[in-house]
DNA sequence: AAACCTTGACTACAAGTGTAGTCCAGTGCA
DNA sequence: TGCACTGGACTACACTTGTAGTCAAGGTTT
């Protein structure tokens, strides 16, 4: 499920995927230095990802305490599929290949890719 | 530039991709199928493009031929690099490695794959 | 040349987004 | 025990996005 989720609403995701059970006041704390957004945005953001069922709220006294129920793994999948899906017809070499093009691999992501292929070798025997 | 390309212009883009310089009449018969949008529609979506300087167009006698200004390889990588630096702080592997637990390798892209590291270990050289 | 058709320019309008502000009830302090 | 403060609920408002509609000028058909 979990609708689409804005860039302002992933930002604060990114910080419950960081700590969580978090209050509001905590969340906007985290995000005020990196974004400048009033504690009031925040609330705004973090009542939109409840709706948008991304997000789960206990209350903890007369506050809520709040809790992603989308793991990062699972939306960085999507994500993932989604944009191999749309722009390389969900071949993952092509990707790569623009990944690597742009200078985004080091050595040590070279040697990473290569420790993932051989894992996925052995799995697939 | 070239701001932020939303998913409806996206598609307009990859007609564009496919074929160009194209009119607009063309663009909207090989959207048609796909997606059922009228003429109108598919219009505002071009001049859109074309404010957010992602599209040129030149006249052609009373009419416009419309003509990506970003390839579609630069605006892959854009994306690319945006999602990985997003998602996996810039690192490949781990993107990769989100593909292939989704079931997103087949043995030809781990081929790919494998063919690719290799190049790019002797360019590095 | 009168009535059409095609094309771009401009306008429309509801839903979604970014970024808050207002109001009210409960809590803690003077 | 009244008053300031904190937290959620609701409201606001401009901009973007999806999806068209209207208007006017320039060709096209008879």
């Amino acid at each position: 499920m979990a609708k689409q989720i804005t860039t302002a609403e992933f930002q604060v995701m990114d910080v419950l995927w960081d700590v969580s059970p978090v209050a509001a006041t905590e969340v906007a704390d985290r995000l005020a230095e990196e974004t400048g957004w009033s504690l009031k945005t925040v609330k705004t953001l973090l009542s939109r990802l409840v709706e948008k069922n991304a997000v789960t709220h206990e209350p903890d006294g007369r506050r809520y305490l709040y809790r992603p129920k989308v793991s990062r793994d699972d939306y960085a999948q999507r994500a993932t599929r989604k944009l191999a899906d749309q722009l390389f017809g969900g071949r993952a070499a092509p990707l790569v290949a623009h990944l690597a093009e742009g200078k985004g691999l080091s050595q040590d992501d070279v040697r990473d890719l290569e420790n993932l292929l051989e894992e996925l070798k052995r799995d697939s025997d």
